[in-house]
RNA sequence: GGAGAGGUGCCGGAGUCUGGUUGAUCGGGCUUCCCUGCUAAGGAAGUGACGGGGUAACCCGUCCGUGGGUUCAAAUCCCACCCUCUCCGCCA
């Protein structure tokens, strides 16, 4: 969420970076004129609090003085000034309700640098590594769920079955694949990351920390008997690691991956990529995850992107990084950039890995502080994340790519030590 | 799921029965200073977060698990919920 004090004192700024992602700017004038109003009766309210303790305390000395009717005409004071501060206070509740529920839909305002744009279709491509698209051969050239049915190592017939459409099932080779490229990512950034199981099942507060409530409730799954959320990704319960906390700045940057399951409804999606692992309910992904002080931020953003990218180049597959424009933004993010696979068969760019920076966006919702090392007080972390690997995209590029002429798999090299001695998937 | 105990500041731990200058006794930690002099002991002062007002010094408000309620006044009384610990039950 914004700072309401940046929208307060410099409210024309933030409609202009707003405004570069196509947002109606017109919520920030409700929410500047909701808290104007808000802050007037916060004083009000404060004021008249205030007379109520004094004059409470007199009451109470009156007492011990055994004056009983000075007593009571104070009360009497106190108890109209009382009521009168309850009714403050409950405007002062409701407005502050509706300006901070108004706040957490409003989006990050873009990273100077991002590139404006309306949608996808204007991010430009910055770097594209490995990719000729002369050098693949016609074995190369089947989409993997073919490739898949025939070695019999996707059966989405029978994931349909157990779970209802869009799910995907694995089997043989391919489920040692889906497991192999987890555990390769984990251990490619096990030098500098903490290794964290979290949850996947979490409270409102928490994926509302994120930025996914109140606005993408319809994303996300809920088992609303026991008031959770499925997670859409590890972001969610690495965010709210550190939630209402303060940390020592000498603690930052502080390094989190993790796996977890991710779980999405794909609503608005239904009937896209419907073929194979392009889109599925529930994957698997490894996340890298950074709090960080805001000066390391952009250097921490550059790592992380090079680390989601060095997986790839280690699996040897041709890939690019897109960076984000300001109208394609997630509604949290600050800057972002993708990589996307090439997957011969398919014949499409599939994005692999979304790196991004949040500034103090989710932090500010999560409360989440370091204390400086100089100077006094607190400050807001900033928050980064991004895919270390999620495995169906990558999954169907390898299967596609290293498809040989006799139809079998050959395993990648940096994956054979998870392939118990096989080196083709047959 | 059942029974019992408990949740207070950076930590430990009072205060709750008997509501009243209690942001909260005391101890520890930490910071600064003094003494001593060398990695010990002693003395003094300071030590939270958040919001608001003010050029500033500073002032006001909120925070004793969370949310309600009672009252002139709540850490203290009442209700609901959450969490932790112990025992029982169930269980991968």
């Amino acid at each position: 969420m914004l700072d309401i004090r940046r929208i307060r004192n410099d409210l024309d700024a933030v409609k202009a970076a707003l405004a570069r992602r196509g947002e109606d700017t017109s919520e920030l004038d409700r929410a500047f004129e909701l808290e104007a109003r808000q802050r007037r009766l916060v004083l009000e309210r404060d004021q008249l609090r205030n007379r109520v303790r004094t004059l409470s305390k007199q009451v109470g000395g009156l007492h011990r003085e055994g004056k009983g009717e000075e007593a009571a005409a104070v009360q009497d004071d106190s108890r109209r000034l009382g009521a009168e501060e309850a009714r403050l206070a409950e405007e002062a509740g409701t407005l502050g309700a509706e300006l901070r529920d108004l706040l957490l839909r409003i989006p990050n305002l873009p990273h100077p640098d991002a590139p404006d744009g309306e949608d996808d279709t204007d991010n430009p491509v910055i770097k594209v590594v490995g990719f000729d698209p002369d050098g693949y051969g016609a074995h190369q050239r089947v989409p993997h769920w073919e490739v898949g049915e025939e070695l019999g190592i996707l059966d989405n017939a029978r994931a349909v079955k157990i779970s209802g459409s869009m799910f995907t099932m694995p089997r043989k080779g391919g489920a040692t694949l889906a497991r192999a490229l987890c555990q390769l990512a984990l251990d490619r950034n096990a030098d500098a990351f903490e290794e964290v199981r979290p949850p996947s099942l979490v409270l409102t507060e928490t994926l509302a920390a994120t930025g996914q409530l109140p606005k993408f409730a319809d994303d996300a799954y809920a088992v609303e008997r026991d008031d959770l959320w499925c997670v859409p990704t590890a972001e969610v319960p690495l965010t709210s690691l550190a939630r209402d906390e303060v940390v020592d700045e000498v603690d930052l940057p502080m390094r989190l991956m993790a796996y977890t399951p991710c779980y999405r409804r794909e609503a608005g999606s239904a009937g896209r990529d419907t073929r194979g692992m392009l889109r599925a309910h529930e994957f698997d992904k490894v996340e890298i995850f950074a709090y960080a002080a805001p000066s390391s931020a952009p250097k921490l953003l550059e790592e992380m992107l090079g680390r989601a990218e060095a997986t790839i180049v280690e699996l040897d597959l041709a890939y690019r990084v897109v960076e984000i424009c300001t109208g394609d933004l997630g509604q949290s993010h600050h800057r972002s950039f993708d990589v996307e696979v090439y997957a011969p068969g398919c014949d499409q760019w599939l994005e692999v890995s979304s790196v991004s920076w949040f500034a103090d966006y989710q932090a500010r919702r999560a409360n989440i502080r370091y204390r400086p090392t100089a100077g006094k007080g607190t400050e807001l972390v900033h928050t980064l994340n991004g895919s270390a690997l999620a495995v169906p995209r990558v999954w169907a590029a390898i299967v596609e790519a290293y498809r040989q002429p006799d139809g079998s798999v050959r395993v990648p090299l940096a994956l054979l030590p998870y392939f118990r001695g096989a080196t083709e998937i047959r």
